[in-house]
DNA sequence: TACAACATTAGAGTGTAGTCTATAGTTGTT
DNA sequence: AACAACTATAGACTACACTCTAATGTTGTA
């Protein structure tokens, strides 16, 4: 698949695929078979990343950070072992997040009831 | 209060602190009996403001969206009507993030099991 | 073969949310 | 009076995450 496939298929602009590029996140590979250009070909696997990208990023977690989950899981920068406890961290800070969303819920609750008896 | 002393409260800086009220979400009032200088000078609802500022950023909330919860809650830019209707989008966009944290977990889960089994 | 539609790279520009610096004036302490 | 510590303002600078432009080359269709 060529770049503008896998754009239409994730919803990610081409541009946004190779600013994720430079960044580490995914990687196209080139064919080497073929000698009149250098176009990068994607595989299933980097939809796969994509989505998980465009998850990851609707909950607040940074590009490095995604990086970092990403490589976890697919790469082999990692031993088992710190592997798993990137991954546990990433568990930590989302019981965080749910834990602060939920009491903001509260808080925004706190203020329609404020507003629903005229206290403000 | 001035300035330095709600910043030390809240443990925002001073300057992010002057950024917020540029953006609007906070207001300090001057005295208009001291002539010999034009002083901010903050009160309780301000430290109560910049504490839910604090909060709702770090659950991935807007300058723009915080601003808007805040006048719904304090302010009377709106009717009770309008004030409602904001803090009920601002409780479903909540609940969209819980789900989406709740379906990451379970991905990041999946992933830990992939490790745990050295499938990747 | 003309040409639209695609590909690449480098680098510039945008919006958000701060963060810092410089300048100038004010307040409180010794 | 000297001086450290505070205050205000404008504007420069930073990091992040895109987003776009320009230049150049390639591919596929009429």
């Amino acid at each position: 698949m060529l770049i503008n496939e896998i754009a239409k298929i994730t919803g990610i602009s081409a541009h946004t695929i190779r600013f994720y590029e430079k960044s580490g996140l995914i990687e196209g590979k080139r064919d080497e078979s073929i000698k009149t250009n250098n176009y990068f070909h994607y595989d299933e696997e980097t939809i796969e990343k994509l989505e998980f990208i465009s998850d990851a990023k609707s909950i607040g977690f940074t590009i490095r950070e995604i990086g970092q989950v990403i490589d976890a899981w697919y790469n082999n920068k990692y031993t088992k072992d710190e592997k798993l406890s990137i991954l546990d961290k990433k568990l930590l800070s989302l019981e965080q997040k749910l834990k602060e969303i939920k009491e903001m819920k509260k808080q925004i609750e706190e203020f329609k009831k404020d507003v629903l008896n005229d206290k403000c």
